[in-house]
DNA sequence: TGAAAAATAAACCAATCGGTCTATTTTTGT
DNA sequence: ACAAAAATAGACCGATTGGTTTATTTTTCA
């Protein structure tokens, strides 16, 4: 899938050439389907791209009712794909922003959405929390969402850099006991 | 410089000709620089790039005293720095990890090694700090380096996107609570 | 000052780039 | 079954790619 391509290797690094093998299609047909050429295609790939995760990230997180467990889910969730990502090249966002930072602000724009309504869940999840009672207000949810994301997506950087799981582990260890901290434990 | 060129685009978006402009230089002139060509000058722009984050965070961290303060000064630089970098793009560390990683081995083994090496000083900042009394050991030190650098790792993410520097002070305040709950108010 | 050495400029190269266009095949709808 | 429409394959385009080579200029040093 053209998804991989640019999700590991980046806009400008992914060739024609590589979409047309990648896709086993040939430029004809290709650009029947996208008549925005490659621009139009990687837009497309990320948005594949985030809803992969998105999908794999909803399976862990449905099998589990409580609020804080659905986020630890996703943790979890990060946790285990580190090195056996949904899509080759591991976090769209991140990967997508740092290709396309200054570069192809059409993507860029995209990454930055997908951001904003991460964080929003995070948020919705957490007043879910509230509402059944199974979370205490005890902090800025806003903040815990950033925090949550954050930690996340450093966590993916070191694990990658480190090349050790572990790393991961410890810096999102802060937001896990955060979480714990407003679970309400009547 | 074209240290800026290949921070910002990466290595595959990064042209000769961008080189040639960006250093005013002809083709025969940068060839008998860097023999190797375009991977030579991606390495060494790499470096470059480094120094300049390691010099321009000395300069911050020279003029304070306390071992935590030192770190603190580092967190500032950043957070000072999101949106003016010393380098055109940001943090050569996760530009270069995300634009190398799978794809230019060289270039990916470089940042492994600054991380390593950025997570020693580190921990050898907090351990003089322990010998001159200055610090607690109340934490893991190891652990407390990977969650400094990717707490801002993560927060200048949220930043980029989000396009706020709130949101890296966000991200980053776990850690700086940390460091002040094993600064030594004797 | 003048010859050797180093540095530089730019022509030149084959290969590849993203994109267009035309011919052909496949699918659709009656 | 057959014509219209949609999808596809691949030749083709000018521009650009990273890299080499050669000619020229600049620097070095005795």
């Amino acid at each position: 899938m053209a998804a991989e391509l640019f999700n590991e290797k980046g806009f400008a690094a992914t060739s024609m050439k590589d979409i047309m093998n990648a896709s086993q299609k040939s430029k004809g047909a290709i650009y029947g389907h996208f008549p925005g050429g490659k621009l139009d295609i990687a837009l497309a790939a990320y948005d594949f791209a985030v809803e992969q995760v998105y999908d794999q990230v909803g399976e862990r997180t449905r099998v589990v009712s409580h609020s804080l467990d659905k986020l630890i889910a996703v943790i979890d969730y990060y946790r285990d794909h580190i090195f056996d990502p949904p899509v080759r090249g591991g976090c769209p966002i991140q990967n997508t922003l740092v290709h396309s930072y200054a570069m192809i602000p059409e993507l860029k724009q995209r990454v930055d959405h997908t951001v904003s309504d991460w964080k929003r869940r995070i948020i919705k999840t957490l007043d879910k929390g509230v509402e059944s009672g199974e979370v205490l207000e005890k902090v800025n949810f806003e903040e815990l969402a950033l925090q949550f994301i954050g930690q996340i997506q450093g966590g993916l950087i070191l694990a990658k850099s480190q090349n050790t799981q572990s790393a991961f582990d410890i810096v999102v260890e802060p937001v896990l006991t955060k979480l714990e901290l407003i679970r309400n434990k009547k």
